[in-house]
RNA sequence: GCGCCCGUAGCUCAGCUGGAUAGAGCGUUGGACUACGAAUCCAAAGGCCACAGGUUCGAAUCCUGUCGGGCGCGCCA
């Protein structure tokens, strides 16, 4: 998209100081000097502390630099149309935007349509893999689930949107990015799964089982038993009392793990959560892939072995101890399929690879990355987002969620109590490095607290005006002369800063910018609201009024669906 | 013991990657519907930004240490 208002106004101001700051030795000081919002009314609408950190490099006083920075301002005939300027305090540069400049940057931002706040769309971008959630094929999804989920969904719109920044200080690239649901459908855990609905199903036709020793307790492994009942009768009977032949427990760890999967798929549907590839860990195995990339690290003499196990030389590479690779017993470990995985993704053709993983994995990262370099990939392509977990609380009692002591809200209890837009919000809104408690009576209470239908409101009042604009016939055109209220500059500065903000949003990862943003510029619609009529108002001013709702209700609507959240016409 | 994350209003949390007098929601108190949707708005009260040093024009933000909480430190995944 051509530039937006508040960076265009960066590159004026940039270019009218850019003389003045070479002159003083200073000129890399045009790129990277920093405009913010100015936070107290009287300071104006945006500010820069250049002269300040001027001043410490030239050791002069910031004062008489800003005054010096500011004259040459005043020659510059665009930049004075837009503002003026002044110098406050210990020598901050503060702007006053003029009205007829913000009522044409509302008219350009409209024009910009879809385009505004987003990356300039490249011929050819650059490939993301975004893996994330990536459960137990076992069991259900749950809240913690949910939060990567909703995390990972959202990251995934905001980068497609917003574009990504592949070098440090570079700037932000379009890119396509690929949403993965990696399976875990390999070892130990599998077998436990299968004999445990082999049990279940042995139950179910009123035989005697032995449950096994590390079963999967729950209701969840009855209901997967009961359904292969259903399709396969008691077609199995012979084989599983009381105890599971191998190819019964081969049988109900396959058809399980496929049906456990299906729900999956919807459920995350229904969260709006949209995977676009779901990978097996199995398949690395059946494709030799696993083999073979254990056959390169030790080709490159990246392995050991020590009592009967093989190892992968980590430590020498940043991790705390060297790891197993194949068991004693032959068996491949995780971590092992995992390289092969990293690996394929690679091959995939993938030019970043962005892992979400739960807090409770983070002891895996420097292992990964060792093995990662022992395979001479370019570190930077691997980029490892920790997210802290989510703790249940019941009667203000933090509990530990347990599949196995049944202390588990799942995703679907979480949708039935609460919904789809005030999930993805509450589990969004906080940061992802803070550990979340979650107290699911009062999350079911405080639902209609919850701020989502704070801006979900403001977006239907939005509607609601836009249909009796259209049903009174009064038009919305391009503002002419008229002098803006405070309301109404304030909410302008707030939508002026889209694209600031869903560009910080997508650099560091954090949707909660977005929950941030949007819930103050609801405010700011309904403060202006409450003051400036639209419908009422005289017809050029109605006119102006109508765009800037359009524009407000445009942003609202996409900042929501960048976090997944629906934006009501009516509520 | 070591590593990562967190500690900000009574409660739940923001704080734009160093800026001016630290913000919001909930809760409390008091106001505003014969004006486009009151799921809204206005006002008041509420703070040693865990603590101690350091870096500099300037720190809630960066560095070091201490205290408190969470998570991890398997030939589990």
């Amino acid at each position: 998209m051509t530039d937006d208002f508040i960076n265009h106004f960066f590159k004026v101001v940039a270019e009218t100081m850019k003389p003045v700051l070479n002159s003083w030795g200073a000129g890399d000081l045009a790129e990277n000097y920093t405009l913010e919002p100015a936070s107290k009314r009287g300071h104006g609408d945006l500010a820069t502390g250049i002269a300040l950190v001027a001043a410490s490099r030239l050791k002069r006083p910031p004062r008489e630099l800003a005054e010096k920075l500011i004259s040459v301002m005043r020659a510059n005939n665009e930049l004075s149309n837009l503002a003026r300027y002044e110098v406050t305090g210990p020598g901050f540069i503060n702007f006053f935007l003029n009205d007829g400049a913000l009522m044409e940057a509302v008219h350009d931002s409209l024009a910009l349509g879809a385009g505004f706040g987003s990356v300039t769309p490249a011929a050819r971008s650059r490939k993301i893999l975004l893996e994330y959630v990536s459960a137990n094929p076992t069991g259900q999804l749950h809240v913690g689930h949910a939060r990567y989920a909703a995390y990972g969904d959202s990251l995934k719109r905001i980068i497609e949107f917003a574009g990504y920044r592949f070098c440090r200080e570079g700037p932000l690239e379009a890119a396509d990015v690929t949403a993965e649901f990696y399976i875990n459908d390999y070892g130990s855990q599998m077998n436990i799964f299968g004999r445990t609905l082999a049990a279940r199903y042995a139950e179910a036709l009123g035989m005697p089982a032995k449950f096994p020793e590390d079963g999967y307790r729950g209701d969840y492994p009855r209901h997967l038993a009961a359904l292969i009942k259903e399709e396969i009768g008691d077609e199995l009977a012979g084989q599983v009392s009381p105890s599971a032949s191998p190819s019964a427990v081969d049988f109900f760890k396959q058809r399980g793990c496929e049906i456990v999967l299906t729900e999956m798929r919807n459920l995350l549907q229904q969260f709006r959560v949209r995977f676009d590839s779901w990978f097996s860990e199995a398949s690395l195995y059946e494709s030799g892939q696993a083999a073979a990339a254990i056959d390169e690290l030790k080709t490159r003499k990246q392995t050991f072995d020590k009592e009967e196990a093989l190892w992968l030389k980590t430590k020498a590479r940043g991790d705390d101890k060297d790891r197993v690779l194949i068991r004693s017993g032959g068996e491949p470990t995780y971590f092992a399929s995992d390289i092969a995985y990293h690996s394929q993704k690679l091959a995939r053709g993938f030019d970043r690879l962005i892992n979400i993983w739960g807090a409770d994995h983070h002891g895996y990262v420097r292992r990964m990355q060792a093995a990662f370099a022992a395979l001479s990939h370019d570190p930077d392509k691997l980029e490892i987002v920790i997210g802290q977990l989510v703790n249940l609380v019941e009667q203000g009692e933090r509990k530990q969620m347990s599949k196995r002591a049944g202390t588990m809200v799942t995703l679907e209890e979480l949708l039935g109590s609460i919904g789809v837009d005030a999930a993805r919000f509450f589990l969004v809104d906080r940061s992802h490095d803070s550990t979340l408690d979650l107290d699911l009576e009062k999350a079911k209470q405080k639902t209609e607290e919850n701020p989502v239908y704070y801006v979900q409101y403001a977006h239907a009042r939005i509607s609601s005006i836009l249909r009796r604009a259209i049903a009174e016939n009064i038009p919305a055109s391009k503002p002419h002369g008229d002098s803006l209220e405070r309301q109404e500059r304030e909410l302008i500065l707030h939508i002026l800063w889209f694209p600031a903000t869903t560009a910080a949003a997508s650099t560091t990862h954090s949707p909660q910018r977005l929950t941030a943003y949007v819930r103050e510029l609801a405010a700011s619609f309904h403060v202006f609201y409450h003051n400036c009529p639209v419908l009422k108002a005289e017809p050029a001013q109605a006119a102006f009024r109508l765009e800037l709702c359009r524009l407000t209700r445009n942003v609202i609507a996409r900042s929501l669906d960048l976090v997944g959240v629906s934006a009501p016409e009516r509520m």
